[in-house]
RNA sequence: GGCCCCAUCGUCUAGAGGCCAAGGACACCACCCUCUCAAGGUGGAGACACGGGUUCGAAUCCCGUUGGGGCUGCCA
């Protein structure tokens, strides 16, 4: 199978209006026992896939699994199939229900919605339990009482790695406190076809005979992976490269279990990895989908990122909508390298969308950030008017909408105190601020506020003061502003009125003078 | 170590044997715009890992090398 061959068929074909849509789904592939189309009932089931994502709740959600999640999401929306949610949560010792939590609500704030579930697999054991009793009864598992321990010690004489196969036809009865393996075939091989790598040949041989119910009696996941997969008819399997060596195992455990249910389109997407070009991990790399949304990141900005990792639409355009990520996507397309998960572009996508939104939306997605909990000024000193005239200079200027605090708080922040850096570099140790704030104090006694007659009053103090206007702004800015760059200056006087700006003058030259 | 995957500017990518003296975007640099900072505009620097094949012709196909990564759990 050649992936990118089909890629351009569909290319072709979306190129014809309609067409596009109506291209036969991706071949099903076939593993080790060939599966007639026609094991399908359902004669609309091609058309309509079942995707599923299934994360385990041992950690926080990161980026590299939004991105799995909206792959699969994207292929569901395009092909008008249904999106199933699984919590992978068999591993009892690990997965805990906040975590479940926080992976539901990242999912909502991207708007990766679910059509099915959650399913959690700690509610569907029966289901796992009676696969495990058929695969001994069957004789296709057998019971295995060496310890782990045991194991290691003999794998560490022999050459080859894995389990050896040392309780195989010892017969022990199935019954707990005994783990139950999978006998994996000696010869012949397991052909994994993936509609992103093409066809990935195991030896059977170098599969060792692996574990599918723990010695506690829990399932392991790769036979409630399969089992569930088969239970919810899931046609498209779309998850992170990492698992692409285990599923020759998964294979194996369907051809036993299916009962000639073909198997379902596998596609191994690379991983995101970090600067270092290692798998983003929860451990090392910061990189947890709240975090963002805490640091002011809009989902819409965050899906069109991650949408771009590792995929790209047929005609390169880049900023793209929810729908025409729908309409464009193709899991062929999909690329087969590691991408980098790179903050600096999330942030220029984030730019954009922020600037994209209208002055209301904007206002109404920066409120959380400037009434919540953790804003610079004490509560109730914010004035929801006062910002609103500011805020198409906000939304210029800010990448996330964490920074909206900031760019505002001279406005709310009392008792007012300027950046200590930006007070020495442009008032301190400049002698010419103390005339221009002392001329601009006698300016703005009488002035209008308003910007145009603000800028010209300065214009004025600049011009007799020898200096260009930007040069003479600088000290007043930090005065009234307590930063050297920030908003445009004579807008933000205006908003801080007459009264306080003279005080933050004088307070600034009083502070000059006693030095 | 074994199995498997991957390889185009620093980064994300376009590329499907001739349309490629390799295109776009982020970041970077310069200039323009400009009350600071942004935004915007213009320009610049910057890549086919290496070696063999195949072919009239290779970034593209094949093989090898090198490099990177994943897995190698009674985790998922």
């Amino acid at each position: 199978m050649q992936p990118r061959s089909r890629s351009v068929q569909a290319r072709r074909c979306a190129a014809l209006p309609r067409l596009g849509r109506l291209r036969a789904p991706s071949p099903r592939p076939v593993a080790t026992l060939p599966a007639p189309m026609s094991a399908i009932s359902d004669p609309s089931a091609p058309l309509a896939p079942r995707v599923r994502f299934a994360p385990s709740p041992t950690g926080y959600f990161h980026v590299g699994g939004a991105r799995t999640a909206l792959f699969n999401w994207l292929l569901a929306r395009r092909l008008g199939g249904r999106f199933v949610l699984r919590i992978e949560d068999t591993d009892r010792e690990r997965s805990d229900p906040a975590w479940t939590e926080g992976i539901l609500s990242a999912l909502t704030w991207l708007g990766i919605t679910w059509d099915e579930g959650p399913f959690f697999q700690s509610e569907r054991r029966h289901l796992y339990d009676a696969a495990a009793k058929r695969l001994f009864a069957e004789g296709r598992a057998y019971a295995c009482d060496c310890s782990p321990e045991a194991v290691r010690a003999r794998t560490e004489q022999r050459a080859t790695p894995g389990y050896d196969g040392f309780c195989r036809d010892r017969g022990l009865a199935f019954e707990r406190g005994r783990a139950l393996r999978y006998r994996v075939p000696d010869e012949g091989m397991t052909v994994v076809h993936d509609l992103v790598r093409g066809d990935v040949e195991f030896q059977n041989a170098t599969i060792e005979d692996f574990v599918i119910v723990k010695s506690n009696g829990d399932p392991l996941f790769v036979l409630a992976v399969v089992v569930d997969d088969l239970d919810m008819a899931i046609t498209h399997v779309i998850r992170a490269e990492e698992h692409l060596p285990t599923t020759p195992k998964a294979v194996l455990l369907w051809d036993a279990l299916a009962d000639g249910r073909p198997l379902p389109a596998f596609a191994h997407v690379p991983v995101l990895v970090n600067e270092r070009r290692q798998k983003l991990s929860k451990r090392r790399d910061r990189v947890a989908v709240e975090d963002y949304r805490a640091l002011g990141y809009l989902p819409e900005a965050m899906v069109n990122y991650l949408a771009l990792l590792g995929w790209s639409p047929a005609d390169g355009r880049e900023v793209l909508s929810r729908e025409e990520m729908i309409e464009e996507f193709r899991l062929e397309d999909v690329l087969r390298s590691p991408a980098f998960f790179d903050e600096r572009r999330l942030l220029h996508f984030n730019g954009l969308y922020l600037r994209g939104l209208s002055q209301a939306e904007f206002i109404e997605h920066a409120r959380p950030f400037l009434q919540g909990e953790h804003v610079p000024w004490a509560p109730g000193r914010f004035d929801a008017s006062v910002f609103a005239a500011l805020a198409p200079l906000v939304q210029e200027r800010a990448g996330t909408l964490g920074e909206v605090p900031g760019l505002v708080a001279f406005l709310f922040v009392e008792p007012f105190e300027p950046d200590a850096d930006a007070f020495a570099k442009a008032i301190s140790s400049d002698v010419g601020a103390g005339p221009i704030l002392q001329a601009t104090i006698a300016a703005l006694e009488s002035v209008e506020f308003s910007p145009a007659a603000l800028r010209q009053a300065i214009e004025e103090v600049a011009e007799r003061a020898g200096r260009k206007l930007g040069k003479a702004q600088a000290p007043i800015r930090v005065a009234t502003m307590g930063r050297a760059t920030g908003l445009p200056l004579f807008e933000s006087l205006e908003a801080l009125g007459r009264e306080r700006t003279l005080e933050r003058l004088k307070v600034a030259l009083g502070r000059l003078g006693s030095l």
